[in-house]
DNA sequence: ACTGAATTGTGAAAAATATCACGACTTATT
DNA sequence: AATAAGTCGTGATATTTTTCACAATTCAGT
């Protein structure tokens, strides 16, 4: 939208960035440099620095960069300020253990409306989201633009497909599965089983190597 | 260890393909070329070949890859033919999603230690794995090479440290804390929280552009 | 055997990301 | 006021990753 320079690898740490500068707010810090931040959040400074400078001039060469005016701008760059409704489709392991975690502490983002096929848990309330049956997705998504996705593999597509009919935005998907979608929709894959993998491959073939 | 060139983003993506394969060895697929697998993953084909290339030649040319092959080819690479051993810290909603979750399924990993804090979890079974105290990490652990954190996040540290006297190798975190370790030690966080925010960014400022 | 369609493996180019290194500026101290 | 220590913002460079594009090869059909 406003903003379409600013490098893909920079925006996925701004929410990083963000929670680390509500943490020194509420210790009452006035000032930090990038060398802080960076042990912090161990990303490297210069990287750090190159990330705050696409948005501007948020520091002052030789002291550093203000907590509360840095805080504040991200909150406003990150729509802190406003709430991002959620819904959550398939109220199992995984979702259930979602429901309970409150995303409003660092973010503002709530899960509000969760959808599952199974008839024992539909009507009930978990971590205060009701939980609804899937076959009511038309009439009670309303306008949320973002969705969890924690059912199992075989349902995602079909679901995806209802999901986009509608006018779903973004996806994040914890299914195995690779779901198709137009090219204007947004899907981001958190696949468990894989980063596992990936950590015990890089461990027998990578030891010793710098960490990620 | 051994194949120390193959780039990091491919070793990320070996773990995919590995499933992908298998299903399409179940399926009783025969032969696949880099364009189908790429339609299934969504991982460009030119990217596949050059990913696979790093290997060797294991295609062939105007044919496409041998199914069974390539899958025993990574069965190796990938060590699923041993069952790598991993604990689990902390059995609260996330741990408990992850012990009820079969790892083996496609992946030669299991879970068969958990460890907690709270007594009403200690010396229960959950999905098949025993939750040890906290306190007995030391004798419990054995040699377990790979541990899953799942503590709040201010235990983080002081559990990773204690892991890292134990002698493990690498931790999948979960918590929001960017733990420190020895550089030997490799650590893969995975940010819920700052996931689903970034993807909250994504769909707000490049709206349209390509997904990742 | 020949032809045409399919598909690999890879050199080269492009794009994205990370890091180095330093001039310019700020603050604290003497 | 001068000096020293600290830190940013960024041009330049390095590294990593992705993509293009095509010669070489294989296969199937005639
Ligand atoms: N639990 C884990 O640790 C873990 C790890 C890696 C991947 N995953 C993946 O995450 C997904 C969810 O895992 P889980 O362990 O929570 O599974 P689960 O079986 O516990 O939960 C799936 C839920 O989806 C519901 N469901 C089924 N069909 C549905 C439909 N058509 N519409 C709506 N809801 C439907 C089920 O009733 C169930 O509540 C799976 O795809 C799994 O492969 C889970
Ligand atoms: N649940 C989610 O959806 C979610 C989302 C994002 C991040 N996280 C992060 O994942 C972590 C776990 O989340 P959760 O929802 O499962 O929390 P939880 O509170 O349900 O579980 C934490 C578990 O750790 C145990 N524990 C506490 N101190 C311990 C110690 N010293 N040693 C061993 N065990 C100890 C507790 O008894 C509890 O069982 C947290 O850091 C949380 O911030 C969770």
């Amino acid at each position: 939208m406003d903003q379409n320079k600013i490098p893909q690898a920079t925006a996925k740490r701004l929410p990083l960035y963000y929670r680390f500068l509500n943490n020194l707010n509420q210790q009452g810090k006035k000032r930090v440099s990038s060398k802080e931040l960076s042990e912090a959040v161990k990303v490297d400074s210069a990287t750090i620095r190159r990330d705050f400078s696409y948005f501007g001039a948020l520091g002052k060469k030789g002291y550093g960069y203000n907590v509360e005016y840095l805080l504040g701008f991200f909150r406003s760059t990150l729509d802190q300020h406003e709430v991002t409704e959620v819904a959550l489709i398939g109220v199992g392991n995984l979702g259930t253990a979602f429901l309970h975690y409150n995303f409003m502490k660092n973010n503002n983002i709530r899960i509000t409306t969760a959808f599952d096929a199974d008839t024992e848990k539909v009507g009930t309330d978990i971590g205060g989201v009701p939980v609804y049956d899937i076959h009511h997705l038309e009439e009670k998504l309303d306008d949320i633009k973002v969705a969890i996705l924690t059912v199992p593999a075989v349902e995602a597509q079909v679901i995806t497909d209802k999901l986009v009919e509608k006018g779903i935005s973004g996806i994040l998907n914890f299914t195995p599965a690779r779901i198709s979608v137009p090219k204007h929709i947004r899907v981001h894959h958190i696949d468990l089983a894989v980063e596992l993998q990936a950590l015990v491959y890089f461990l027998k073939h990578y030891s010793l190597d710098k960490p990620e």
